[in-house]
DNA sequence: TTCATACAGTTCACATCTGAACAATAAGGA
DNA sequence: TCCTTATTGTTCAGATGTGAACTGTATGAA
């Protein structure tokens, strides 16, 4: 079924372009939605939860928020805000940077890696689930499909081609 | 140039179906925040316009606040503010409906088409540029793929397999 | 008719996300 | 050293997104 009768929208959509544009957002929104759901029962967000995943592997075991939110694409005004309530929820600490005092470092507590360790293999059988059923060679056609987007989004739709911590 | 490398993250990902994930999301926002910038410098937001847009091409002229939300996907909570922020604007407005009186007709008003259709244009070259050089068949494969993810998203993850006015 | 149920909108509390402005600190060149 | 510039994090105002509770209204069954 294609989004058409999905959305029970009126009429067919004009370009295969544009149905392509409709279906990564709406498949994107849907997926985030899913999760959020997840982890709303174990009081704690996808944006969080992410959070907690950078620390569990980076090899650091701290992480600046900035650099936090450049591998999360978070600009830095909600990464001040996420790490204030994980903190406030005990998951995560404030720690300050030894050589550059603009720096927190943040951390996670025993107790937030407690959380990550119980949330993550159902979040990666969700991962599983979803996927299911679509051949390997769908996947890496949809990866690369996916990179040329953001590839032309990056050349083509925002001009200085820039980057900034977000 | 692949998501580890883009998003700067310390280690490969796992498996293809966890890198397909976070590509859709990751492309999902990407997308986003482009068309929130482009119409943002028309005082305007992308869920607005998105409205505004299915006004123009409904049959009736005339959508309920709940048809709205089913169509593109936004709770009725939200829709509230959108449409109180598009009326306050002047952009739309709400009428009775003559044989509900819980519904709320919302209707395009001049200056409204006015916006819509200086703003389409531009909107429909971004998607044009952010598909260029990608062939067809690509297109319509990526499409089929997205679709079987929300399925499973729906059959698998979602257990009532219950949509809601969402 | 009456009552249970469903639906449309609004409101509330919260967490993101947007851009923008600001303070403190770093880094590098004149 | 001094000064310009870049970076880190916080704060602000505004718009969405989440679920949940609540009011009106409609509908269908008993």
């Amino acid at each position: 079924m294609g989004l058409v009768e999905e959305l029970g929208l009126g009429r067919p959509i004009e370009t295969v372009e544009h149905e392509s544009l409709l279906n990564i957002i709406y498949t994107g929104t849907m997926i985030a939605r899913a999760a959020f759901r997840y982890f709303q029962g174990h009081r704690l967000t996808d944006a969080q939860f992410n959070v907690l995943v950078q620390l569990k592997y980076s090899d650091e075991k701290a992480l600046s928020q900035a650099e936090l939110g450049r591998r999360l694409v978070v600009n830095k005004a909600d990464m001040t805000g996420i790490v204030d309530r994980l903190e406030r929820t005990g998951l995560v600490e404030r720690r300050a940077h030894p050589g550059d005092r603009r720096v927190n470092l943040v951390r996670m507590t025993a107790e937030g890696e407690k959380v990550v360790n119980v949330l993550e293999p159902g979040y990666l059988r969700g991962v599983e689930l979803l996927m299911s059923g679509i051949s390997r060679s769908d996947l890496t056609r949809l990866n690369r499909t996916l990179e040329k987007v953001r590839r032309n989004a990056k050349r083509k739709l925002i001009p200085d081609g820039g980057r900034e911590g977000r």
